[in-house]
DNA sequence: CACAAGTTGTTTACGTGTAAACCAAGAATG
DNA sequence: CATTCTTGGTTTACACGTAAACAACTTGTG
């Protein structure tokens, strides 16, 4: 095996600083919502999804590729969900398997009062700690590494 | 409750980015290693931990804390590699309660030929893509937002 | 129309993470 | 040195993600 180009000390710097910015940014973030709303992260994903839709509803199919979830989980969790009275399930007028998921009253609520806590506790850990230039530079990064990995799906 | 400040256009492109990146570059980083090495990235993890330390053992606790992982974790995953042969336990001379984690002669080469594979697997999916000044900056962003994170214990 | 093939959503089996209970052994205190 | 407190590690109960199997339904084809 051929001698790999290792990662000199900057590179090295930034993928392990990367690694754990995720691990401790992430679980932070997580931590303050489960705390100021009594959502997790997931539920979040999933409330603000289907509030994007001005029907606040979606095909579980269609709601699990917008999210890059499989099927199953999102059927998992929605259970979850619908028995905290977050969302539920409806048929599908023009498909009989099909299944609608859909915002209720209180998961409405839920995101609505969640929303600016969450969004303060994104300022406080990481957007307000940058500079207009590292705002920048972050989405770039974020950019280029996500349209490579979609372009070489092998 | 008061407006919050939401996030502007390039904030929550830097947000968004950044939480989607997380999702698809580790997922792919993590089955290239799967895949050409047959380690998680749990796995890897331990093993270069341990090997990062001449003796190449560790106690449970002191190695847990350096990983921020929880006792328990840690315990279950060296029961699991310990299986595969990759780390062995020992009691611990000075200490009756404790046990140390001894890299093994098996896990010693697992991990001389994962780290090629997954350095090239980092370059092409992350360093390789940045210009210098993008990985600097990549370097910057997370150690400010480590900083505060682990100032701010609260 | 009948039947094969594909799609939709749920369920099952399994691996693995966390929190809390637990046990054993060291440390501290009277 | 006996009793209590603390610490190191394991185990248990539970939550949740994935892959694969499954059942119900739709679609495409002769």
């Amino acid at each position: 095996m051929a001698e790999p180009r290792w990662l000199d000390d900057r590179e090295f710097r930034a993928w392990l600083g990367y690694r754990r910015m995720r691990l401790l940014l992430d679980a932070q973030i997580a931590r303050d919502m489960q705390r100021d709303s009594g959502l997790s992260d997931a539920d979040y994903d999933v409330l603000s999804a289907l509030s994007s839709r001005e029907s606040r509803r979606w095909r579980l199919q269609e709601l699990a590729d917008r999210m890059t979830w499989s099927k199953s989980r999102l059927s998992r969790h929605i259970g979850r969900m619908e028995e905290r009275g977050l969302v539920t399930r409806e048929g599908c007028d023009t498909d009989a398997r099909g299944s609608v998921i859909v915002l209720s009253e209180g998961g409405w609520r839920a995101i609505q009062e969640a929303a600016p806590l969450h969004v303060a506790s994104v300022r406080t850990h990481l957007i307000d700690l940058l500079t207009p230039e590292q705002i920048e530079s972050l989405g770039d990064i974020a950019e280029t590494v996500l349209g490579r990995l979609s372009a070489s799906r092998d």
